[in-house]
DNA sequence: ATATTTTTTTAGGTTAATCTAAAATTTATT
DNA sequence: AATAAATTTTAGATTAACCTAAAAAAATAT
């Protein structure tokens, strides 16, 4: 019923819909399908027809109820995949994105059902990112980005923002993964640029940039 | 490199080429593949440019060297997802066909070997089918089929030649599954059919086309 | 308010995988 | 060996997803 192509598209305005209010342009799906302008008009026309999107012409896309449902359980299997590689198979957490996104297009209820259930319905992916249940509902989160946080504070790594393989490779080079206890010593004033201690013993310098992109629990 | 619907060719004509000597029909394939005979001489043409089969027109097609590693490789996909399925997922052995078709497909050395690992390097399916390991090596079973076995002789139940989920069902029903033991009682001289015994209590009737498709090994 | 720039769409084309109908080749039958 | 039947291939179309180049619309700057 709906590609491959069809339902990277979705989850792809379903992201852009996350970080804005206002309708999605062509553009920005554009540069996240890695396609052309003129390639993504094509498509929004088509998801249009199929009642998965609101779309006018020049102004933008919008998810329809029906596409947000089944953008979430694309994302739901991405992330119950990512789960399954990581503390099942042993994969690093930086490695299992590439794959996640081919497994995320299987089509079987059944199978994800009972992947839910033989991972023990885990409620966030392994970068701590939020897994929709059956129904398409989000649990919350309630984590914070490190760069909002009061000096002086002592927080918990639960998550990144950002998933790039570069990224996470950072992150593991300073020692930051998931689970480690991050005390705020300083923030500079001129640049939001902080000094953090990691685990209560390495300092570490990090530009607000990366302090963005890392989730953290207050206690 | 090779799409979804190369693999799904040169499975195809694996599996023929597993049963007969000579070269494979353009016919045969298209049965297989659920496409029209002009569609299948298009594809091979394409296989034959990729160096995957060896292909001259109305004269058949066979799998290159490159094209077997290939659809092994493809094989060992399908059978060691099946394993998953059932072994880890609790899926009966009739249901994960369709969903293992799709998973076969999915691209990663490393999963596989990990995969592989964490399944206790199986050497069977849940069919009793052997499966191949990396280097495309099959395990020899030394499975029989039933209908070979000699009045008065008993075996145990190892696998299935036949996949479909109407035959599955029909051994579910009489009681026939992996494991079971198996007296056969009587051989109809006239048409082969045969009375068994299932697990020293049940007597049953099945035909010789059934019984070709059990595989059992002898004490 | 008009002109310029940027964004988006249209028009027309490409490739992979399929199809139907007709032509060519091989196999089987007399 | 000639003809009929079956199989296979070719020719020409179709659909999904993409592309480039040109045109149209919207946003921005003077």
């Amino acid at each position: 019923m709906t590609s491959f192509t069809e339902e990277n598209y979705l989850k792809i305005i379903y992201k852009l819909s996350a970080e804005t209010e206002s309708e999605i342009s062509t553009n920005a799906v554009a540069e996240l399908t890695q396609t052309k302008a003129a390639s993504v008009t094509d498509m929004l026309r088509k998801l249009s027809e199929k009642q998965l999107v609101n779309y006018q012409k020049y102004q933008g896309v919008r998810l329809t109820e029906l596409g947000e449902k089944l953008a979430l359980s694309v994302i739901r299997k991405h992330r119950l995949w990512e789960v399954f590689l990581v503390e099942k198979l042993k994969f690093n957490w930086d490695e299992v994105h590439d794959i996640a996104e081919q497994l995320e297009h299987i089509d079987s209820e059944e199978l994800v059902l009972k992947l839910d259930q033989f991972l023990g319905f885990p409620k966030f992916d392994p970068h701590g990112d939020p897994i929709p249940d059956a129904q398409g509902r989000m649990p919350k989160s309630g984590y914070k980005n490190l760069s909002e946080i009061a000096i002086n504070q002592s927080v918990v790594m639960m998550g990144v923002a950002q998933h790039s393989s570069t990224f996470l490779q950072y992150l593991a080079k300073i020692g930051l993964q998931l689970g480690v206890e991050i005390f705020v010593f300083e923030i500079n004033d001129f640049d939001k640029s902080l000094t953090i201690k990691i685990g209560g013993k390495k300092e570490c310098f990090i530009t607000t940039e990366v302090a963005k992109n890392v989730l953290v629990k207050v206690f």
